[in-house]
DNA sequence: AATGCGGGGAA
DNA sequence: TTCCCAGCATT
């Protein structure tokens, strides 16, 4: 049997029952295949539902507010795939009469969509005979056919692509598609796979290699660096003093606290750190520690201290990102996830008991 | 060509 | 706790 059938009966058997596997609706898959980059179906899953149910078509997508957008978006990470789909969802209600493009070549001109994700949704909602390649298929294909390129380097992205391609099963490219992904996500693992049991087994190149542990290959990332930012909340008559996250850096848009970052940790009584609040915030400022938290992002350790503050000084007038919000609709802002954990605990804890 | 961008699950 | 995952945009 052909590496394709063997896939295609595997999937068969062994798929998952999701929900965007019921449609072949454009802009229901854009919704699915978007929300899965660099996500875990378990994760997204509840995502996807709320978008759709919050947005049922790509007007409503389009009419929404940016601050819904990200809302709903909170704790999915990589929040850029959010303003990219607000973007894009505005775009295809004016370029496109609101209907949503079901060929890779206008899909790969729209925002947040790349070459997996036309492949994706072309081949699922017009059949179009585009190979996609994420990592699961990176992943299948490198161990099966034994290719070391690294995966994250231009010259593998062509070889797997043109492998990928070579590949595809013309007759139902939307099923091989999904074969092949789903059999990276489920048998051929990243981590420990079992391969006793995998039906490629006797052609594999990895298995009867031992190389399943090594294959693919990946050029190591770089190091991640250490941030430290203290966070100082300001409560005053029932409000917060929030901060909207500007451009150029990590959670764009989203809403934090005035802050201020030093270059390595300090205790809150440390004579140079009080200088440096000083400077920010006047020289009658008085603030007390609340708590410490070491938050991971793929290329930051953000060691974040939560202090409170009074007797500060503020230059309103041009800090336009700063905003007074009422505790009963802090809520409504997207957060990142560590802000939203401090003002869950922080502000709301007492209320729920 | 290299870097930035979250959060969660497995080891 | 540490390690691993990986599509798109920007520079």
């Amino acid at each position: 049997m052909t590496f394709q059938n063997e896939l295609i009966n595997w999937y068969l058997t062994n798929k998952r029952d999701l929900p965007w596997r019921h449609t072949n609706d454009a802009y229901t898959i854009w919704l699915s295949e978007v929300i899965l980059q660099q996500t875990r179906v378990e994760q997204g899953l509840p995502y996807f539902n709320r978008f759709l149910e919050n947005f049922p078509t790509v007007t409503d997508f389009a009419s929404a507010t940016e601050v819904k957008v990200l809302k709903l978006w909170q704790g999915l990470g990589y929040y850029s795939r959010g303003r990219n789909m607000h973007a894009t969802a505005q775009i295809v209600v004016k370029d496109y009469d609101g209907i949503f493009p079901n060929l890779h070549d206008e899909l790969i001109k729209l925002k947040g969509i790349g070459e997996y994700t036309a492949a994706a949704i072309s081949s699922f909602s017009s059949g179009e005979a585009r190979a996609v390649v994420d990592g699961n298929v990176f992943r299948v294909l490198s161990r099966f056919y034994g290719l070391a390129t690294p995966i994250n380097s231009p010259a593998g992205k062509k070889e797997f692509y043109a492998l990928a391609n070579d590949l595809l099963y013309k007759e139902d490219p939307a099923l091989y598609n999904q074969a092949i992904m789903e059999f990276g996500a489920l048998q051929c693992k990243p981590k420990s796979p079992n391969c006793a049991i995998c039906p490629l087994n006797q052609h594999c190149y990895a298995f009867n290699n031992s190389l399943v542990n090594v294959l693919p290959v990946k050029i190591r990332k770089a190091e991640q660096k250490h941030r430290y930012i203290n966070y100082f909340i300001c409560f005053e008559e029932e409000k917060v003093l929030m901060r909207e996250r500007q451009a150029g850096d990590i959670w764009q848009h989203l809403y934090d606290f005035p802050s201020v970052e030093t270059t390595a940790k300090y205790e809150w009584n440390d004579s140079s750190f009080i200088d440096q609040v000083k400077s920010v915030f006047g020289n009658e400022v008085d603030f007390s520690f609340i708590s410490a938290k070491k938050h991971v992002l793929t290329h930051q350790i953000i060691h974040i201290q939560f202090f409170a503050l009074k007797n500060y000084i503020f230059n309103f007038n041009k800090q336009k990102e700063l905003n007074w919000v009422s505790l009963s609709k802090l809520d409504e802002l997207p957060q990142p996830k560590v802000i939203h954990d401090f003002v869950q605990e922080y502000f709301y804890q007492d209320k729920m008991e």
